[in-house]
DNA sequence: CGACTTTGACCTGCGC
DNA sequence: GCGCAGGTCAAAGTCG
């Protein structure tokens, strides 16, 4: 189960899923969509991220889905929600990004939608932006763009919020308070906590300590109706660009040895701790393959229906099934991004999907693709080939 | 010593 | 204007 629910508000109440995915807002809905973009470029920065004084960048996780297509603009979208106010099923939630006519790579578990919060607050309980998360176990990941009307707000300012499984506590970067925040490639200190009417969780507030003067900030609580979904919401900003080694001007993960096991805390670049990450990275793989079964399975009569109606994309949208599984698992490793950026292999996001992207080739270009494959995933940590073992891959190295 | 977390106090926006 | 609630500040303590 893994229910991602993006929100980007605008105060000025002129934000939306236009200006979130601001950069892919060129694209008319008569541009023809490339879903399957190169590996190695498919979530590359904006063109602008050096020239622009990173005036566009965000975190490395939004930001890197909102400055490529996979996302399409959907202020026409609605969510469809049932009688109970929540969003319906994944069912609902696939006909919102292909109701333009165009097919993102997340259409299959993921929503876009703009969503007045008055209305979904009367509808799904007092936070507009926990509801439909919680309310949903679809495994779907979930896009909303709000328009915030009715809700207080200091300042008029940009967010974007997301929600993501809660870490183990074994695995994840526990605060003074014990809650579980998880790691991505920014660093951030904690700067205050509140706790929050009628949640029972508190919400923690962080800052970007990875450069002096960034405003950016975050938000993270627990989700009330789904104390297992963890909501962040990212404010400002960042205005530099991502380190290049995480928490490399700050210890935004203060390690906590005697809590943990993972002796890589030490010296992460170490060849034998890239293996150790690799080894569990991959382990984690395999989990998180077996626990999407479910998801696929949910998807399937979809896949039919689907598949009659719009034969294009469909051979598309059944390759990425194969790749829903980082995204939809809520064992996936909470350090998986952060770790990744450790490695010297390019973007992590080409270890995310590194199936999803094959696609249904001849044997040819499968090979092709496997050579491809390896080089980006020197680790294999996926093992692409089905047979091959870290150890092969160590012995390699 | 620097950077972190914690936590109470303070500030500010909004509804009544 | 008042009170509430969310957001931020800053001192104190912790950690490596």
């Amino acid at each position: 189960m893994c229910d991602y629910f993006w929100q980007r508000m605008d105060q000025n109440n002129q934000g939306d899923l236009s200006d979130i995915f601001r950069n892919s807002s060129s694209h008319t809905s008569n541009d023809s969509w490339h879903p399957l973009p190169e590996p190695a470029g498919a979530f590359a920065p904006p063109s602008n991220l050096f020239g622009d004084p990173f005036a566009e960048i965000g975190d490395p996780l939004l930001g890197e889905f909102a400055t490529t297509n996979y996302f399409n603009s959907s202020e026409t979208t609605i969510v469809k929600t049932n009688s109970t106010g929540r969003s319906d099923d994944c069912g609902a939630q696939k006909m919102l990004l292909e109701e333009e006519g165009k097919s993102s790579i997340f259409s299959r578990m993921l929503q876009i939608s703009p969503v007045i919060p008055s209305k979904m607050s009367a509808e799904i309980g007092p936070s507009p932006l926990v509801g439909t998360v919680a309310g949903d176990s679809s495994g779907c990941l979930q896009i909303s763009s709000t328009r915030v009307q009715g809700i207080k707000r200091r300042k008029s300012q940009v967010k974007k919020v997301v929600c993501i499984p809660a870490p183990a506590a074994a695995s994840g970067r526990p605060s003074g308070t014990g809650e579980v925040v998880p790691s991505d490639l920014w660093a951030w200190r904690k700067y205050g906590q509140k706790p929050i009417k009628g949640s029972p969780y508190p919400r923690g507030y962080y800052r970007c300590s990875s450069s002096k003067g960034c405003s950016a900030r975050k938000q993270v609580e627990r989700s009330r109706t789904d104390p297992n979904m963890l909501v962040i919401t990212y404010t400002s900003e960042h205005n530099h660009p991502w380190p290049t080694q995480r928490n490399a001007l700050a210890g935004s993960t203060r390690s906590h040895p005697s809590k943990s096991n993972n002796s890589a805390s030490t010296s992460k670049n170490s060849p034998h701790n890239l293996n150790q990450l690799a080894t569990n990275i991959k382990e984690e793989h395999k989990e998180c393959s077996s626990s999407t079964i479910n998801l696929v399975k949910e998807e399937e009569a979809y896949e039919m229906e689907k598949a009659l109606v719009d034969p294009q994309d469909h051979d598309f949208d059944q390759v990425f099934d194969e790749s829903t599984f980082m995204m939809s698992d809520s064992n996936q490793p909470d350090d998986f991004f952060a770790d990744l950026a450790e490695l010297e292999s390019s973007d992590p996001m080409n270890l995310i999907f590194p199936k999803g992207f094959m696609g249904d080739h001849d044997h040819a270009k499968l090979d092709e693709e496997r050579e491809r494959n390896k080089a980006l995933d020197p680790f294999n940590m996926f093992d692409w080939e089905g047979g091959s073992s870290i150890e092969e891959t160590k012995r390699g190295l």
